[in-house]
DNA sequence: AAGTATGGTGAAGCGACTTCACCGTGCAGG
DNA sequence: CCTGCACGGTGAAGTCGCTTCACCATACTT
């Protein structure tokens, strides 16, 4: 036992924090898609494609971290939304190229715009050296996250 | 336009670190406990449950921010781990009070300990000063979050 | 030409969650 | 007392994300 606040409970305590981020910023996100018709998943797919252009299943679900199988619900839900088309591959017959249709990219922007406006809503308070102190110890702490989960890594994301 | 990383840049970069942590953390938590034949939302259930003591349906419910038909089905499912018992609430028939069982207990000191080892994981590597910063700008970061989010009540979380 | 690896999908199933209907009980007001 | 409404909990049915297994068509290798 030591003191009143040992340096174990102040983690523990950080770790909350980080957990509470996570729990009320998925319910926000959650929220503001389902707005739209959308989902986190499927949000998530569209997303990549913006950062990516034109892709195959197989990279869209390498660069998601997810099965291919499931790659193809998405991709059909996304279909069935207008947002997305499946073209053939031009050099490979057995794949199939996923792109934005134009109302997928109007999508893409508007999501844009709603992260750059949920960011300043978050941080818009901080001063800019609090800020880089956060990222900073957010970039500590997503490389001791990363060697822990195995293949540790994402890309951008939206709203 | 301003600089190269306009404040906005950075506001958005923040919000990417977080959205990464969420991811990451997401799925070490859920794999962890998967190997415990757990899931997450029955999880957090349980540890509500160490929070408040025996509970009805009703206030963990609200304590979890989800519905009543759906805490029906994650008591169902720790019921059938032998985690928790349902028993007849003292002063009202209607109610059913859930209470963990000594397997649940157990459960609930290695979930704790769990969270001991992550949290040392992920900020043993920070000193106190840093960890302090980084919980004050994750706590003006909750607040905002809370004002955002319907609804915005949280407690304690495990692994 | 034969054998294997790869991209994608059908089928089936689990877990979390929702909505709607419904039952039994508690708690008033008349 | 007892009628009526509120409340705790559950059945039924459906959506979404995701998984595993089997399988097809195409590509690549030797």
């Amino acid at each position: 036992m030591s003191g009143p606040t040992s340096a174990d409970d102040r983690r523990v305590a950080a770790l909350d924090r980080v957990v509470e981020v996570t729990v009320l910023l998925g319910r926000d996100m959650t929220a503001s898609l389902a707005a739209s018709g959308l989902t986190v998943a499927r949000t998530t797919l569209l997303w990549q494609l913006r950062a990516t252009g034109p892709s195959t299943q197989r990279v869209l679900a390498d660069a998601l971290g997810t099965s291919a199988r499931n790659v193809t619900g998405l991709v059909d839900g996304l279909v069935d939304a207008g947002l997305v088309t499946r073209e053939p591959h031009p050099g490979d017959r057995r794949a199939t190229l996923v792109t934005p249709t134009a109302r997928g990219e109007e999508v893409l922007v508007e999501l844009a715009r709603g992260q750059a406006e949920l960011a300043g809503q978050l941080f818009g308070g901080l001063s800019g050296e609090r800020l880089d102190g956060l990222v900073d110890a957010l970039d500590e702490v997503l490389e001791r996250l990363r060697a822990l989960v195995p293949g540790g890594a994402t890309s951008g994301s939206p709203s």
